[in-house]
DNA sequence: TTTGTGGACGAACACTGTTCTATATCTGAA
DNA sequence: TTCAGATATAGAACAGTGTTCGTCCACAAA
């Protein structure tokens, strides 16, 4: 580690370097210190460190070490973390498509937005606390929101059911997939507990206080988290209907 | 303060310099040197602290500096923070009032278990993202949970069903309470987005894009959180019932 | 050539959770 | 009563975090 001779006279170290580096190594790229610094890199650059570490390792530090800069020069291109949180899940929602809206199809088409938006989530693990806890209001969410709405209402739900229902929606596919990050993540912390293991906790609970989870403790446990998700949604677009009639 | 000192009949020396000790140094109270640290203090003053300033102010530092003592101090009756979270939520959950089963009216008391459940998050602001974080397994948390499910199967819900369903309204209620949370805190930032104003931004949105959204701005923006809460649980409670028949 | 200007960036600030270590206190047995 | 031993209490420190300040340099315009 040569990097000691930061405060030196005129000319550091360093920049001797990356002079000489400019000179002989990257002269092609029409510029001569290094590749610029845009959104684009910082995003891409967070998308692959939550893709391998989770959500809990994007941090302002961590990207800018593998951009080779320091945190602070991030802060030119992007306002907060907050607002990088909300840039990446503005990408994840651009990346669904929505269909064309069918009368007869109104519920199947309502779960596969919501099963792509999850799909997207749980492709980078841990990413949808920042959809919870981020502003609702980017253009890219509203956009998702503006194809649910538009399928409720072709779909024949009344206009104040079918906006309230999508934002149930939405909230629920963020919810989910939190929880599913989490239940995923044993967090090398001994508490990973398999099927088998929370079969046998819900069993070990005393019956006089909890009858039922003991009793059906297999019913509780039984299905991954894809069938909890179709469930919950199948069962919040079945009672939407009647309702509008 | 009365003085119902512990070990009254022999007061030792050095007991007796402490309480001297404790005059001139701190103030005067009422034991001996300082009341000792117990997790029901620690479980009370975090509580005071979240409801003052908000979940994200509950900070180990902010609970021992407020129980006079340094953080380290805390490790010995807590094991983490995440611990301490999970003692709240408990608690809190601890609160809710079960009904016994009736099975004419078994919608009515899931939406009033969920309603307490949420009155109780609301109560302190932000942390019902400990509850979403949290590990689900705690002993009041599933107290709820068996609640839940009794009412359900009493009901005449099939047992998958009341199974998956009552997981899904824990989840729920946790979910928006944590974005209620979100909404009532304008965060200081200028965002602070009132009805009125959000119905403005959503029509100033372009019209080819967001043709529904700019249409009905009213209902998206209409009622308030109850309303919504209401309104999710009680569709969902809804599609319950035909799926067992 | 001189002068701006805006991105890059090192250092630092105010925090966070957690652990190490030493001290002080209380309990229980001789 | 006296003397361990256990245990709670703290201070200090470690490794992080987001964010800001002031500087500095490369490039574009004058």
């Amino acid at each position: 580690m040569a990097d000691r001779s930061a405060s030196r006279g005129t000319v550091s170290r360093d920049q001797w370097a990356a002079q000489i580096a400019a000179l002989d190594g990257t002269r092609a790229t029409s510029r001569s210190r290094k590749a610029p610094i845009t959104v684009g890199r910082i995003v891409d650059t967070a998308f692959q460190l939550v893709e391998a570490e989770g959500f809990e390792a994007l941090t302002m530090r961590r990207v800018a070490a593998a951009l080779q800069t320091g945190p602070s020069s991030l802060y030119a291109h992007v306002r907060n973390k907050a607002e990088l949180d909300d840039l990446l899940i503005g990408e994840l929602c651009a990346k669904v498509t929505l269909p064309t809206p069918d009368p007869a199809r109104w519920q199947e088409q309502v779960l596969d937005v919501c099963r792509q938006l999850r799909d997207q989530y749980l492709r980078y693990p841990g990413i949808s606390r920042a959809a919870l806890a981020g502003t609702p209001n980017s253009l890219d969410t509203l956009r998702i929101g503006e194809g649910l709405l538009t399928i409720l209402l072709t779909g024949g739900v009344s206009p104040q059911s079918a906006a309230w229902a999508s934002d149930a929606a939405f909230l629920y596919v963020s919810a989910h997939s939190f929880e599913a990050s989490l239940r995923q993540r044993p967090e090398e912390d001994g508490d990973g507990v398999d099927r088998a293991e929370l079969i046998e906790r819900f069993k070990m609970l005393p019956e006089s206080r909890f009858p039922n989870t003991v009793a059906y403790a297999r019913e509780l446990t039984h299905g991954d988290e894809h069938d909890r998700f179709d469930f919950t949604l199948e069962v919040l677009l079945r009672g939407l209907l009647p309702a509008t009639s």
